[in-house]
DNA sequence: TAATTAAACAAACACTTGTTAGGTAAGTCA
DNA sequence: TGACTTACCTAACAAGTGTTTGTTTAATTA
């Protein structure tokens, strides 16, 4: 009952924040700011959300609901454990570059940017990677591998994309996801002479 | 001759500043916290550097020029382009999450966090990347493999250890670099079907 | 010894921060 | 119609921000 009611204008409020938090960062982005980007005063918002870092986590968890729902949507239907995991990299990377400011936010402040929710920030994204966890412990893996590296480096490579994707660049989403899979793919797998297909 | 001179405390200065910066990030620490840690009033910095974002430049310099060492160091005497790289990838996952704070300043704030001088840290950053853009134009690649990716690539899942690396966890830098260069190589490789050695 | 400079202190400046308290107009509902 | 609620505004608070100014002490140099 407390912290956030529903109305129009408290969507609007939610937008600006996750705007602002996704371009310029928690802490660099003043209560004020996001009253301005709604045309209110400094106050009011306080009427919506009990604090700064409530409003950071309804657009945290906002976020994570949103990304998650596209990433089970890119591998809906998809059989193949690679091409689901290459599915999944692609999701990752729109999120993390275009997707949504809600889903920019999530890679952008780290939880430890705000300690009154740093455990609830935390478990949010855990939430999520467990998708990328399922999803590598399906791939069928040589013994050498290890699959808790292996996520980790698709994980840290598709998260870094934040720092140069650019949407007129020279590769899409789907392609660096193509070619980031295809890197570890062959070399990984199970059986090191399989047949071409 | 100004902004920064030569002295004992000086050091001591940018040491404080590394490590709040390294641990708290630059807008979290304040100029207070340093001055604190130095047995300084705020003001007395200021007779050392001329504002907050000179002192992070500098740290940032000493950051880069420190890193460049040791990853030059790494891969010193290393004939075989993989091995450079694997050398490379753990000198670089050792400056992100042990090595030294000024290392690992440079892999937690953003240059955009600056905007005083977010040219210059951008080519700082860019004068440690070159030298990972060498390493990778070194290797006898496949025809289907982007270097600019596969560079990108092993460079974000480096500074993503940043998130999970821990010194006393289940991997070193040094295995952790290993599984990552292993899992981009043979697949990678120009020759798919080459003699085990 | 006297003049100069290095390195700090003490105290404040102007400003921004997240937040709160009290008031007010418009709408809802009995 | 009158009580109540929603959604804001107005105005301020206390604390924290980077920074500056004038002064003092200690060391160095002439």
């Amino acid at each position: 009952m407390k912290g956030q009611r529903s109305n129009s204008r408290n969507e609007a409020l939610l937008d600006a924040a996750a705007h602002l938090f996704a371009s310029q960062g928690f802490k660099a982005t003043s209560v004020r700011d996001i009253a301005k980007a709604v045309d209110m005063l400094p106050g009011s918002i306080y009427y919506h959300f009990s604090s700064k870092d409530d409003l950071l986590l309804a657009v945290y968890e906002a976020g994570v609901a949103q990304i998650s729902e596209t990433f089970e949507q890119a591998i809906l239907g998809l059989e193949d454990p690679w091409q689901r995991l290459q599915a999944g990299v692609a999701a990752l990377i729109r999120a993390v570059t275009q997707e949504s400011a809600y889903t920019r936010v999530i890679f952008k402040v780290t939880p430890g940017e705000v300690p009154t929710y740093e455990q609830q920030l935390v478990a949010q994204r855990d939430q999520f990677e467990a998708k990328f966890r399922t999803l590598v412990d399906a791939l069928p893996l040589a013994d050498w591998v290890n699959p808790h590296l292996l996520r980790l480096m698709v994980l840290g490579a598709g998260n870094h994309t934040q720092l140069w994707f650019s949407p007129d660049g020279e590769f899409s989403a789907e392609q660096i996801s193509e070619q980031f899979c295809r890197f570890v793919r062959d070399n990984s797998e199970r059986s090191n002479f399989r047949e071409e297909h």
